[in-house]
RNA sequence: GGAGAGGUGUCUGAGCGGUUGAAAGAGCUCGCCUCGAAAGCGAGUGUUGGGGAAACCCAACCGUGGGUUCAAAUCCCACCCUCUCCGCCA
């Protein structure tokens, strides 16, 4: 969410923003909502001051009238009292009838804000379309085949560690059951990840529940606006999450930290779930977009001032997890037109998939700047200083069966096993996939 | 799920219809004192919104949302959360 003032004072900046991001805001309500809110809360707020004089002036009134007993002076004062209370019951109705009037403004608006995408950083591309993304650089060399490479799900059947067929019974499309080897590598995958991300990186790991609430969803941008693609629990204010980004930003939802402790590093693995409304017959072979996937989260709170540096070195901290699994990748930087809802920069790691012979993403790295902390109300504070919003930054460390693929597909053998990287050994216990491992 | 207790400022904790944005204590900041420190003394110490060039003024906020009243932290209703006991359970 943006803030309420600066809006009011850059709508051209909100104008560019739409335009640039490709979208449509009109801003016509938002103006006049704005100045008639303005003009009746001053309005009102004089006649609460009335209010609260003259409530003070009877209660002095009444009181000395009780400490007078039954002379004639408190009869003077009682009559006095009483007929202020006629004028206040008048003023009293006016003010209750222009609080609704307000607070149906307050909400118009705040719905309003709630819609509005973040601002794009100066440094980001304007484009119109995810072909105006910019690579930024890239790593390693494709994987050269002496036979044609076979897609994951072909890889995974064929060795029997992925079953879909299961998956159905159970739970139905877009769903994978992993077995055996394939599963340990799902959890290898996971295990490694957080090794690395907390013991060399310096991040804190958190285990977070994985469902959420309204308000959780709502501090990160996912409510109002993308409520179709998520699981909500019938009867509940409780979603499935669809990103562990929602439980840790909610972490520290509506408290001031420690300006001085800052940046605060944390991950965490937990399940993800998305509808996928509206990916009908997208990517429906595979396990590349499922209703339940994991993921290893990086998440950062930072001072503003150095937020941006911070970007960098997340996303260098996600780049040395493919780097040690020896998967060849790039860095995109994402233009105006594909950017999230909640970013101001975004980084995405793309990796290198020989079946399709083209890039995947596998990590999205954002800074939101002040976007989510305004809403979910996450402040810093130097001692002598004034409060501020924190920035928050997000990105994945990585997908889990996003890399499942890309090493199934990249160290995939003639024979149909798979090769394990050598950093994922001690994970595994073993050193290949066999071809039928079950 | 059943029964009870409770949710007040950074913290402890008072107030239970009328000079209460909120006693008192602690903490923190600044100043005085001191060679320095402690102690002591003095001042300050929340957030949001509205107005203003600014100083500053006004309004709202005592778990959340409604209601009663001229007036609500204080009374009423609903919900949420915490704690204790019972039941159930991985």
């Amino acid at each position: 969410m943006l803030d309420l003032g600066y809006v009011r004072e850059h709508l051209d900046a909100i104008e560019k923003m739409a335009r640039d991001r490709g979208i449509t805001l009109d801003l016509a309500p938002f103006r006049e909502i704005d100045a008639k809110r303005r003009e009746l809360i001053r309005m009102v707020e004089a006649l609460k001051a009335t209010r609260n004089k003259e409530s003070h002036a009877i209660g002095i009134l009444v009181g000395g009238a009780e400490a007078l007993g039954d002379s004639p002076d408190s009869k003077v004062q009682k009559a006095l009292a009483i007929e202020k209370i006629q004028i206040m019951k008048g003023i009293s109705d006016d003010i209750k009838a222009q609080d609704v009037t307000i607070n149906d403004l307050d909400e118009r608006l705040k719905q309003f804000l709630l819609t509005v995408p973040n601002i794009p950083h100066a440094s980001v591309p304007v484009g119109k379309s995810a072909a105006d993304n910019v690579e930024v650089r890239r790593w390693g060399a494709p994987p050269k085949f002496d036979f044609k490479p076979r897609p994951h799900w072909e890889i995974g059947e064929g060795a029997g560690i992925l079953d879909f067929q299961a998956a159905v019974k159970i739970a139905g499309a877009r769903f994978a059951v992993y077995k055996g080897l394939g599963a340990r590598l799902e959890r290898a995958l996971a295990n490694f990840f957080l090794d690395l991300h907390t013991r060399e990186h310096g991040y804190t790991e958190i285990l977070p529940p994985f469902l959420v609430n309204t308000a959780s969803l709502t501090g990160v941008g996912q409510l109002p606006k993308f409520a179709a693609d998520m699981f909500h629990i019938e009867g509940t204010d409780l979603w499935l999450t669809p990103t562990s980004e929602v439980e840790l930003t909610s972490l520290h939802r509506d408290e001031t930290l420690d300006a001085d402790k800052l940046p605060e590093k944390v991950c965490a693995w937990t399940a993800c779930f998305r509808s996928e409304a509206g990916a009908a017959g997208k990517d429906t072979r595979g396990i590349k977009r499922q209703h339940q996937f994991q993921k290893v989260e990086l998440f950062k709170f930072t001072r503003p001032e150095q937020s941006y540096d911070e970007l960098e070195l997340l996303v260098k901290n996600v780049e040395v997890v493919l780097q040690r699994l020896g998967l060849h990748y790039r860095v995109m930087l994402l233009c105006t037109a594909d950017m999230g809802f909640a970013s101001a920069k975004t980084y995405d790691i793309e990796v290198w998939l020989p079946s399709s012979g083209d890039f995947m993403e596998i990590s999205s790295c954002s800074n939101t700047e002040a976007f989510q902390a305004r809403r979910s109300g996450i402040r810093c504070k130097q001692k002598a200083g004034k409060s501020e919003f924190v920035h928050t930054l997000n990105g994945s460390g990585l997908a889990v069966g996003r890399t499942w693929i890309a090493i199934a597909e990249n160290f995939q053998q003639a024979d149909g096993s798979i090769l394990i990287p050598e950093v994922l050994r001690p994970y595994m216990g073993v050193d290949r996939i066999p071809p039928a491992s079950t």
